[in-house]
DNA sequence: ATCTATTTATAAAA
DNA sequence: TTTTTATAAATAGAT
């Protein structure tokens, strides 16, 4: 149907390819709707250009999702089934293991212990004992490591105290040092300056706090 | 093409309208096909007649269900996605528990302690204290169970010795009374009798072991 | 199913 | 791409 007869194989020109695939596309899909209107059928058409390019058509009053359900009802062949089964296996496989540890907790958190025999409790009491002398030890650690911080603080913190008494008696002596030459010098200068100015003990700034100071956790 | 033009609408008389769709069907088919062919396409046509009969086409060297995938990434829609979705938001969670139950457990036997706080050590060992008087309870609780069968268990036994002491001594008495005949009688019956036949103390037997005895798990 | 007049699709060219 | 047009292909209606 054309101006001559072709040969039903690949076009190996890409471009007459492309030309002929937007054609018989449009073709098609008028197939498609044609019958799936006289024929009162569900038709899917999905078409993939070689360029990667998507066309598809769907019978009116339906969708692929519907056509594709009863497609494996129909043909029994699974298309989305199989990853649902992994998926649920899976799922019952770790919902199981979950149970189990469950149990496990409860029976360490000292519940549902009837259901045990003696040899069960007696491991579950080692395994207890084994987990609290762990605790303990870890506590015992972490307080000889606060007591260690708290130690290296106060060292800090008397060094600093050592430093700050160091520059007080500095500030006294300088301040002890301007009334004398106050007193000794003339009166001018001293409207021109007020007291605060001339005077200032902690005028400047000492670093609030020990920068080093740990934190315990 | 055909004798006459027809308008594309559904096709009334059933007949006819199964002769039309086996006809569009084997063309929409040849098509599906050649487009395929010589457009180096990848097409999926699913038909199903108004009868429910399923007929389909796919591209060789694929499946439908590479296909699907395909249309899946290449439109954004989605087919079975959503149902998967729910199943591996599902299985997610699942393992987010079960990894933090794993986490519990191993803090709960004392392993992995070094993440925690202090709050968190003393709350831990809180629990495993409970969880360590809880068990032990049980185990008292067992213990004095096992003694109260035990004590029952001897009660019995003591009751079945009395009793067993009772027939040895009537069996004692009987034997000695048939001594005492024999010595007494006449010798001529003591050939036909052997002697075990004549003095059977433990000759019935007594059930050998009291049935009511409880076994302590 | 098969036939065939006619419509429809499309290959090649523009 | 789209349009044109000669021709192949599809098919409606009859058998």
């Amino acid at each position: 149907m054309g101006r001559g007869k072709i040969e039903i194989k690949r076009i190996e020109n890409a471009s007459n390819r492309q030309v002929t695939f937007s054609k018989r596309k449009q073709g098609i899909l008028k197939k498609a709707r044609e019958i799936s209107v006289l024929c009162d059928a569900q038709v899917s058409l999905v078409l993939f250009s070689s360029a990667g390019k998507l066309n598809e058509y769907c019978s009116p009053s339906t969708n692929l999702k519907e056509i594709l359900t009863r497609y494996q009802k129909t043909s029994g062949k699974k298309l989305w089934d199989a990853r649902h089964e992994y998926l649920n296996t899976e799922l019952d496989r770790i919902r199981k293991e979950n149970e189990n540890m469950q149990i496990e907790l409860r029976h360490l958190m000292g519940e549902d212990l009837s259901s045990l025999s003696v040899v069960e409790l007696r491991n579950l009491e080692d395994s207890l004992q084994f987990g609290y002398d762990h605790v303990r030890m870890k506590q015992t650690e972490c307080l000889n490591n606060d007591i260690e911080i708290l130690r290296k603080n106060e060292r800090m913190l008397e060094e600093e105290n050592r430093q700050l008494k160091y520059i007080l008696h500095q500030q006294e002596q300088m301040a002890m040092r301007e009334m004398r030459d106050i007193e000794i010098g003339s009166n001018k200068k001293e409207k021109g300056y007020p007291s605060q100015s001339r005077v200032q003990p902690f005028g400047f700034c000492v670093q609030p706090i020990q920068p080093n100071l740990q934190q315990n956790k």
